[in-house]
RNA sequence: GGCCAGAUAGCUCAGUUGGUAGAGCAGAGGAUUGAAAAUCCUCGUGUCGGCGGUUCGAUUCCGUCUCUGGCCA
């Protein structure tokens, strides 16, 4: 695990070339095809050494969940241990390593119907104004959630809706997490901000030189696409979107995309700082041979 | 060189009929159960450009200097 711009992508190669891993892409943005630059994709070359489950799975108007994902990470952990390998979970999206840890529970599939409906109320209605319903319907709930949290007052509406059972109840219930496997967790963990900071920066450069604006040009004339889309809504595309719009200035889109990263990078920071068991590591002290080799001395020592 | 307009938080700017100031953005910390690169919460002391003057008291009024932009020579 670790932020965006970490060095994530280059141990994980380190790792594969060094030891009988295969790589499952923990990411809610490489999971879609053609969004290559912007996501920081892995190149080909790179996918060719060191090839990566989970990433190109969705087209950019479709979506994914991280309940999809604990599905397809728990068949290719299976499908890996037969071939008597060891799956080698690499990403950011913190959020789905630890419903692939620690469980999820068994609740309805996002609706489209449904959740368009809340959402124009809510926009029509204001948020605190639904919350106040979920304080009937699922108090718990809405105790738990502010009132201008507008993403999880209209899941915990919508799962309400859907079943006619509260959210809460459903999180009551014990969810079974697995028992059959053994899990070492890295985070990669950045001390110096300002590095990060300077890496991000940079890397976004990088990006902008490398095509990003005609990456998403291409994708809007591939794509039913809409900047409400999970896929447009990711760091880079979202600004690009609105320049390409003249919302904005050239100027003003990098500085907002390259803002976007680094406070993405502190919200993966605050996972991390608090995410069971784990061994941090500062990829800025530490080169990634001597980081690569410390995992695979543990990975050695227990049956992963 | 002359005239005009500015100079206030890291940035853009508001404001104080004279009682030492507040928004947005940025930044920091936190939350996080099928959109998570999402969504949301909390956090604001800064010689109010420098120096003088008036005043009980000046960031606010006056003078002067410096700097920036515009116009005129």
């Amino acid at each position: 695990m670790g932020p965006t711009a970490s060095g994530k992508t280059e141990l994980a190669i380190s790792l594969v070339k060094n030891s009988a891993c295969e790589i499952i892409s923990v990411d809610s943005a490489m999971i879609y095809r053609g969004m290559d630059i912007g996501t920081a994709k892995p190149s080909l070359e790179e996918l060719s050494v060191a090839p990566h489950h989970l990433i190109n799975i969705r087209n950019p108007d479709e979506s994914y969940s991280v309940a999809e994902f604990c599905f397809d990470a728990n068949a290719l952990i299976d499908d890996i241990h037969a071939r008597n390998k060891t799956p080698l979970l690499v990403g950011g999206t913190i959020m789905y390593f630890r419903a692939l840890q620690f469980g999820l529970a068994e609740l309805p599939a996002a609706n489209e119907k449904i959740r368009s409906q809340i959402n124009s109320l809510g926009e029509q209605q204001g948020w605190p104004v639904l919350h106040q319903k979920l304080t009937q319907v699922d108090p718990e709930s809405a105790a738990k959630i502010h009132p201008n949290d507008a993403q999880r007052i209209q899941r915990a509406l919508e799962v309400f809706e859907l079943t006619g059972v509260k959210l809460s109840a459903y999180h009551a219930a014990k969810d079974p997490v697995r028992s059959d496997i053994s899990i070492i967790n890295f985070g990669l963990f950045p001390e110096d901000r300002s590095q990060l900071h300077q890496n991000i920066a940079g890397r976004f450069d990088t990006m902008l030189k490398a095509g990003a604006e005609e990456e998403l040009k291409s994708l809007r004339q591939l794509w039913p696409l809409s900047p409400q889309m999970p896929s447009m809504r990711c760091i880079g595309y979202r600004q690009l979107w609105r320049y390409l719009d003249n919302e904005i200035s050239l100027e003003e889109m990098r500085d907002q995309a390259v803002a976007a990263t680094r406070q993405l990078a502190k919200r993966q920071l605050t996972w991390l700082r608090h995410y069971p068991e784990t061994k941090l590591i500062d990829p800025y002290s530490t080169n990634t041979e001597d980081i690569s080799q410390q995992i695979i001395y543990q990975l050695q020592s227990t049956s992963c």
